[in-house]
DNA sequence: AATGAATGAGGATTCATTCAT
DNA sequence: TATGAATGAATCCTCATTCAT
């Protein structure tokens, strides 16, 4: 929930010009760096993408590496308001998941370059920005994890309460495997189809008793 | 099942001398890629790393790219071999699962950061190679999906047989999640904890009567 | 004497407000470029040390080489003027060039890296900036050569006058030493006791009969 | 008297070769460097006129500081074997020092850029490479400091043995002098006449009695 | 087969200076 | 007058690959 972004310094004062000029920055960053991936984009080339001269955009940076983080950064901003678009307080906890699933499929449909981007390159990010980045998806799975918790509280789901971090986590990883697997899943599933038996496994085993963790033990 | 490995062109021509020095190079390099990714780590380095001088590592590939795809294709041929040890074809469906579902789950534990590798740099191969390796990739899932095709056949698990592939790579992922969420997932569950669950979770559904697309649609 | 100072162009008509952001800009880059040396200080850091933003800073100079001019004018004047606090024109020529020489020993140690910088940065200016630096060296080193003069005349001084230009150097040279070799010498030496030995060959030289280019040729 | 030359790593084993390279890195980089500085000159440049291309030159040193240190260290060794070329054991104290300080006069005379280069430049060294550098001046002057201290002892010369430190250091800046005020020398004294002066202000001043530091103190 | 020196295109970044506001 | 955002040529350095020995 900390809002505790890391900020990069830039060269230039006004901060509504900054948040402009960044947001033309990472536009242009993010189409390329997901066309070519990171390491195959230049500067020259996302400067140029975005408008802005060489110079121009390095008052705005420090390194290429904080376009990185900026682009990681506006991904994950975009990911989390959509999600959070369909989570109502009001709703019961399995109405609640029932709706950010379906929610969290479509987005990760829709945003399928930009995840698995998310997956190949953050580990090029530097130590700290890194840190953060990661702790924002832990965010995000937040998210589910709170409603689930709900669930169990209000009885609509059944779940073992100490799975339940673990049960955000794979449903946080069953929309981005779409992403990943793409390549294979969709020789044979449509995104629809896909998201109809996905959500439908998840949701039968959490309505269903008994799970979790003990038949193995 | 193809064997039809992408063959790189050598300039040496003793195949056996060729094998030796490629399992050097790709052990070398390999170590190197992990802890500093493929980008960062330079042809340099990894002659020094396999014990070759520059040159005579250059007599065994012909860029770069290939020493990436030649360490791919070492870790999914040690992922491949290692999951089918714990195949039995005698075992009944249900069996089976079990057995390969324990197995994946210990690979990936042991694995772990070569399968995040993996993830994370497959992109970087030139698109033959990238190929080669996703069919892999799929050759394993493949192991996972018919021996769920096994247990629908022999009734000891209960599944919509259009769902195999799905299910198989839902294994797949499952067990390569520790690999890139470990970062999180740690904070909370061993991974013996983490096994359990997620196995106890699987093994439930599949058991359970009723499942796969019918509820949501 | 020449006046004859290199003018420097500005936007700015106003010359008392020129002189003023003139004297702002000297001060700031002065103690940057000592700290730093004239190559690795930019100009955004005089600016800022200056106080004055850049644009406002371009009204008042027309290159970053005209800072360095300016400030080595400046060092030079200060350098010049404080030699002239210690020559009254009344005294004979011994006493004047005793106390010259301490006075020129006293500014040497207390300016030290003001005189090293001259040293070191003079090579940066352009020609015809550096044409006047060095006149102005000149003009201050016909300080000493004019008291040797005088010393000749009024017979408180020994020296073949074809040597006095050369002694006036080597008397310059003397005080600048050590700022050039402080590193060495005040590892050993005081500046008190440097400049008691340094002045006493001096002036035991200067009193002495008979000197000068005889002995040796 | 410490050989401990700050060594320079290179990518290249044999250590013949990395001499001979570093030899005309050398020799073109100081041509380079005397002309237009060291800052104004530019890596691609010197590679050129050292007859090698970017990468080879880089193959030689570490950085464009390496050059200016192997420069610095060239002229250094340079000078001190020439002025050693005049030093003999067997001469008397006076005598040693008379051939000492014109051998001395001439070399700076022929290397005139060199030691105002030397002047200039060292400051833009990194700070172990400046202190090597600096020792290496130290060890010169440590020549001077040997032949008066012997003069001193078989009573050729006369001179406050504490002050003998001094006194080298001012042979020495009597001989640099020459390359660093020669704009001004120039104009009245040849180089002879001005050893000349030079060198009988200095022996006289030695040979004369009762010098150093009491008449003033 | 093995070596490692040579190559140079290409990349990230800086910074003096300009100019519209 | 003052400001500071914009510019892009210029710079240092890297590194995959080649090839003579």
């Amino acid at each position: 929930m900390s809002r505790r972004v890391k900020s990069i310094p830039s060269m230039v004062k006004n901060p509504r010009l900054v948040e402009r000029r960044r947001r033309q920055i990472v536009l242009g960053a993010c189409r390329l760096f997901i066309e070519k991936g990171f390491h195959k984009t230049t500067t020259r080339e996302i400067a140029k993408a975005c408008g802005l001269s060489i110079g121009t955009m390095y008052e705005y940076i420090q390194s290429k590496e904080d376009v990185l983080y900026l682009v990681c950064e506006y991904i994950h901003d975009e990911l989390e308001s959509r999600l959070k678009e369909a989570v109502v307080d009001t709703d019961s906890g399995r109405e609640s998941l029932a709706k950010a699933v379906a929610q969290h499929f479509r987005v990760m449909g829709e945003m399928s370059d930009y995840v698995l981007f998310i997956y190949q390159e953050t580990k090029s990010l530097p130590q700290e920005a890194m840190r953060y980045v990661l702790s924002k998806e832990e965010e995000i799975t937040g998210i589910f994890e709170k409603i689930l918790c709900k669930g169990i509280r209000d009885g609509t789901l059944r779940l073992d309460p100490s799975a339940a971090k673990l049960m955000a986590h794979n449903i946080m990883v069953m929309g981005q495997m779409w992403t990943f697997r793409r390549w294979a899943l969709a020789k044979q599933y449509s995104l629809e189809e896909y998201t109809r038996y996905q959500t439908a496994w998840l949701l039968h085993d959490l309505t269903t008793e008994d799970t979790g963790g003990r038949e193995n033990g």
